[in-house]
DNA sequence: TCATTCCACACC
DNA sequence: GTGTGGAATGAT
């Protein structure tokens, strides 16, 4: 039994605090568990304990914990370890990660309240001042409110020194409130208010209803759905079930209510259907899946992981069933990561199949309530489940993993960018993999060139899987040479002529379509035909798009809205309109090309809610839309049976990008996309517009080559030391005041340069330079592989606090990117 | 001269 | 992250 516990908080901070454990709490206060600590001068947070001992530390007074949260800690085993190792990987704090990894609703945090003193009577020596009158007076309108609210109601701005004055004069009173965010969801039932076998009671209850047939027939409804003749055990009714089935109105059981025959009460139930699912046994293998399983099974016995490099549409997702199965046959449980937009109705349903309730989806779409009762029921039962996540999965209290599946593990999105911890999924999945003693199957049809390296060298087991399932043929790829056409201006819009015509040929033969264009730097922005003069963000250094919906313009970095401006600022002409293609613009020139074909989009914006997005791929695979334009998230995972044409519009973009993973990028991408063409007894066709149709990329794309793609980015990230040669650390640097940013980075890049020579470069300005009003620089750290990354981490550090004696570096805003994408 | 805003700092 | 107290800045 200890007297004092360490407590990780959910602020970014580098060290855990020391609290006193109250007596009576003592003996029920263990590792993991949540408690509530006062921080500060006055909030409350929700703290997790990471350690417990009986060393009271000096120099401070330790201060007593408020409450625990639990009687069962919300972590198992592996989980702070498992932040341990991520805080320390992606140099951010224990705390950072704390924050990603529980839901919100687990973590109260405290409010001030304030309230109005009903007795406070005003001092006639000693007047208030205007802003404190103010202040009352809007407080008066509800004589209780949060700051925040308080602040808005009066439309002043920093109220907290005039509130302390209302404090003192005892105008006003505050309080911490802790909010829980999680509410159980509860559902109303009905029972009788006598016992099952009160012959006598039930006698009664009959007499009673004898003159209103109504409520005569919901007692019979009620007894049947019960069971109440039934000598076994009561079902319970609810109140909902009740009215459906006796079809009675709810006033009817309210008389009923009334009367003292029935009685509601509230129960709580799950917010996921409780359905009994029909399961069926995973399809039957082929003999090449059949083959690859085999190769998995026995690649797992010598690497804890493997790459499943399986073409597109070569039924990866049958193979991983398979081995979900025998997975949860050994009583373990499976994590099934697969990228944000890829989680469709598709897999859930082919998977919900096989596995029944046993399937538990994970999503950012999900609310936080969903969110905490997925989280509670994986730590109350041990039984083999399989958990189908997002990134943000891998922090779900597994009992016991014996298989971690990362589904087109190239993507970028498994890597975090904002906020900390920036950490990639896939890396992170495979870590808390060997922490539960599992393995590890990624899967792709394209592998991130440092997977395939990996893989190649031997600390990753590698099988391929090079046919398609039932035989279909990879689709043929057609280049099309923009420039030519331009030249002989035989473009139409953004269509090349042999586009249009197997667009054309494809509906014609009621087949479908989709166009392909890459949002990436290509977004629609509004310009001045005059002069040139493109609208910019305030606060960030970026153009801003134009969205058509709204006309109106906006940041795509902080949010901001701006109205177009009539007449353009630089040159007063009132020649302002929209320049480039997104995708809108696109769905605009096939109305023209195609009028009354029925087309839908798919992108950021047609897809903000769940259902619209779902909807949107439900009615192409239901053909009530020929043509599909998307951006990057039509490649994800989606399979539909009609597509013989596929459009990518410009291939230019994608490979020109400035990064040096440009290529690697494009080609993974249009080789998904065109993976969407040709199903079942079909041979696709991609019509690839691009200038440069003599590229070697453009090239491997055509001969579905990705050996020769890897084998050259191979040779090129080589020459110039970029991983999987090397690997890198982002240093960002940010402050308000460009000249003091751009004087201190310079110096601490010089500083690193001392220790860390040719292999730091920069301070660059990123592509957006400011965000929100503060300037960035960016730093690249290139370390070789054979480099200890703990000692690279600890001259960090060291560097950083070197910095420090400059007091003007401690304004300065610095984090770190570890393995960026 | 007093009041308001700003900023570095600690928080256990 | 956020409240704090002291320093800097601004209004009377």
């Amino acid at each position: 039994m200890s007297t004092l516990a360490d407590v990780v908080l959910p602020l970014p901070l580098y060290k855990y605090f020391t609290y006193r454990i109250p007596s009576d709490l003592q003996e029920a206060l263990q590792i993991g568990s949540r408690v509530v600590v006062p921080f500060g001068r006055k909030k409350y947070y929700t703290a997790i304990v990471v350690r417990l001992h009986d060393v009271m530390p000096q120099g401070y007074e330790v201060k007593e914990l408020i409450s625990v949260l639990d009687e069962r800690p919300v972590l198992r085993r592996p989980q702070l370890q498992f932040w341990e190792w991520i805080a320390d990987y992606y140099l951010c704090s224990v705390g950072d990660v704390y924050k990603a990894a529980l839901p919100s609703g687990l973590k109260l945090e405290s409010e001030t309240t304030v309230t109005l003193n009903t007795d406070f009577e005003e001092p006639d020596d000693n007047r208030l001042k205007e802003r404190e009158w103010m202040l009352l007076a809007a407080l008066g309108k509800k004589s209780r409110m949060t700051v925040q609210d308080l602040e808005k109601e009066s439309g002043m701005r920093n109220i907290l020194p005039t509130l302390r004055v209302l404090l003192e004069r005892e105008a006003v009173f505050v309080s911490e409130q802790l909010k829980t965010n999680y509410r159980p969801k509860t559902e109303t039932y009905i029972r009788l208010t006598f016992q099952q076998g009160d012959d006598a009671a039930l006698r009664h209850a009959f007499e009673c209803v004898k003159q209103a047939k109504k409520q005569e027939t919901m007692l019979l409804s009620f007894l049947d759905l019960s069971l109440f003749m039934q000598k076994g055990k009561l079902r319970e009714v609810s109140r909902k079930s009740l009215l459906d089935r006796s079809g009675v109105s709810s006033a009817v059981l309210g008389a009923m209510v009334e009367k003292g025959l029935f009685e509601p009460y509230k129960k709580e139930i799950s917010r996921f259907e409780t359905e009994v699912y029909t399961v069926q046994e995973a399809a039957p293998l082929s003999d090449a899946q059949q083959v690859a399983y085999r190769q998995i099974s026995d690649s797992f016995k010598e690497h804890s992981v493997t790459l499943l490099h399986g073409v597109t549409s070569s039924g990866k997702t049958e193979i991983y069933a398979h081995l979900i199965d025998r997975v949860l046959h050994e009583g373990r449980q499976v994590l099934y990561l697969v990228p944000e937009i890829a989680l469709t109705t598709q897999l859930t349903n082919r998977l919900r199949k096989i596995f029944g309730d046993k399937l538990m989806i994970y999503h950012s779409k999900f609310s936080d309530n969903e969110r905490v009762e997925i989280w509670n029921t994986l730590l109350d039962d041990h039984s083999p489940r399989i958990v189908l996540g997002v990134r943000s999965s891998i922090f779900l209290p597994f009992g016991d993993l014996g298989l971690v599946i990362v589904d087109e593990e190239h993507e970028t999105s498994y890597k975090q960018y904002d906020p900390a911890p920036r950490y990639h999924a896939r890396n992170a999945a495979i870590v808390l993999a060997s922490m539960h003693g599992a393995k590890t199957l990624l899967g792709t049809a394209t592998p991130a060139i440092e997977t395939y390296f990996n893989a190649r060298q031997g600390k990753y087991g590698l099988v391929e899987l090079k046919s398609r399932f039932n035989d279909v043929e990879l689709p043929e790829i057609i280049p099309v040479d923009v420039r030519e056409m331009r030249k002989k201006n035989r473009m139409r819009g953004n269509f090349t002529p042999e586009l249009l015509n197997r667009m054309q040929i494809a509906l014609d033969g009621d087949e479908q379509v989709i166009l392909f264009q890459n949002r990436r730097g290509f977004a629609p922005m509004v310009e001045c035909k005059q002069c040139a003069w493109v609208p910019k963000c305030e606060h960030c250094d970026v153009s801003l798009t134009y969205h058509k919906r709204f006309n109106q313009l906006t940041c795509h970095y902080c949010g901001f809205t701006y109205e177009i401006p009539k007449v353009c600022p630089a040159c007063g002409q009132p020649t302002i309109g929209v320049m480039g293609f997104g995708t809108e613009r696109i769905e605009e020139d096939i109305a023209q090309h195609f009028p009354n074909i029925p087309v839908s989009r798919m992108d950021l914006d047609t897809t903000r809610s769940r259902s619209a997005y779902e909807q949107i791929i439900e009615d192409f695979s239901k053909k009530k839309n020929k043509i599909l334009i998307g951006t990057q998230m039509i490649t994800k995972g989606l399979d539909f049976d009609h597509v013989s044409v596929v459009g990518i519009l410009s291939a230019d973009l994608m490979m020109n990008y400035p990064d040096f993973r440009a290529h690697e990028r494009a080609f993974q991408m249009m080789e998904q996309v065109s993976g969407r063409a040709g199903r079942k007894n079909r041979k696709g066709v991609v019509v690839l517009q691009t200038s440069q149709p003599e590229s070697p990329l453009i090239r491997q794309v055509i001969a579905h080559d990705y050996e020769g793609m890897y084998n050259m980015q191979l040779s090129e990230r080589k020459a110039f030391s970029y991983p999987p040669y090397t690997r890198l650390i982002y240093i960002y640097l940010k402050h308000r005041d460009e000249t003091l940013l751009q004087e201190l980075s310079v110096r601490y890049t010089s500083l690193l340069r001392e220790v860390f020579g040719a292999r730091v470069l920069g301070p660059d300005n990123p592509p957006v330079a400011r965000i929100q009003s503060l300037y960035i620089r960016k730093v690249v750290l290139k370390m070789e592989l054979s480099a200890s990354m703990p000692k690279v981490k600890e001259i960090l550090k060291q560097v950083y606090e070197n910095m420090l004696v400059d007091d003007r570096f401690k304004t300065l805003l610095l984090y770190y990117d570890v393995d960026p994408m």
